[in-house]
DNA sequence: CAAGCACTTTACGTTAACGTAAACCTCGTC
DNA sequence: GACGAGGTTTACGTTAACGTAAAGTGCTTG
């Protein structure tokens, strides 16, 4: 009764335009492979922050990119404090004032920095993989010829 | 009395051949910017196992190196767990049976995916952090213009 | 209307990776 | 012989990032 805008849209999801959509938790939760307590989590932590329809949570696309953003930069190591000091900062830049706007930029300058170390790291990590990899095919060579 | 080989070097580290030198955990803490404790905690967790002269613990070059792929293994996100299982199964190859290998191969290709998945990750972060940059620096100027 | 989903809040539990503190040895040196 | 610098063990504390369980709400479907 006091959500008049629930009647309307209906099983009418697939049509819109991605632009238009909006999601539950848990498809959320299905397309990232997460579970719903994770998204929960991000958003107490202020990574998140949609929309109410009465009591349920609806995420519209930022949301769901936002999501997206979250969870690479988790696979990138860092931490949800890091991620949330990145986005939030992202989000007050219109009306940002300057020094704010310059702090960004450091942290910024900060994170292309870690990224360009996680290169090198991955670039000698490889080597390392690829000698290790070598020598266990070699070790398996020499086995089938002793037998 | 018991350890002889504590006598003949004192303070000829610095000549020494690499290869040879040992160290000590404080030494080894301050190269890596580690805590001793932390050396402790990877020795606890079967990443290090250094010799010991008496009571304390001497780092060799194999010592060194290992901390130095753990250190780099954690920078890239791998837990001790994910970095041990590796370095036990590398130390454990040459006597390794057939099954152990394929399985030490198993794990690698696992890694090596996991490494391209963070090029990509790589990828597509600098390009937002590129276009959250350029966005920081427009809205500047323009405070500039204005004020 | 009972049953079954999908969602909600609240709250306590868990794991990894150390930090921190206390209490002790052992050396060179002042 | 006191002492400071480094090392040692033991043990409890802490933080991040969720997991898990309990109990309730709201819809729709047989």
């Amino acid at each position: 009764m006091t959500q008049p805008t629930a009647q309307a849209n209906q099983a009418s999801q697939e049509a819109l335009p991605r632009q238009h959509r909006h999601y539950s938790i848990g498809e959320l939760a299905r397309m990232f492979e997460v579970t719903p307590r994770t998204i929960r989590f991000y958003e107490q932590e202020g990574l998140l922050a949609p929309r109410r329809e009465g009591q349920k949570r609806i995420y519209r696309e930022k949301d769901r990119v936002r999501l997206k953003l979250t969870l690479r930069g988790k696979r990138l190591g860092f931490s949800l404090a890091e991620i949330r000091e990145v986005v939030m900062m992202y989000d007050a830049m219109p009306d940002g004032n300057a020094r704010q706007l310059w702090r960004l930029l450091e942290i910024l300058a900060d994170k292309r920095a870690n990224l360009e170390r996680q290169l090198e790291d991955i670039r000698l990590m490889r080597l390392e993989l690829d000698d290790v990899d070598h020598r266990a095919r070699e070790v398996l060579r020499n086995l089938g010829h002793e037998a």
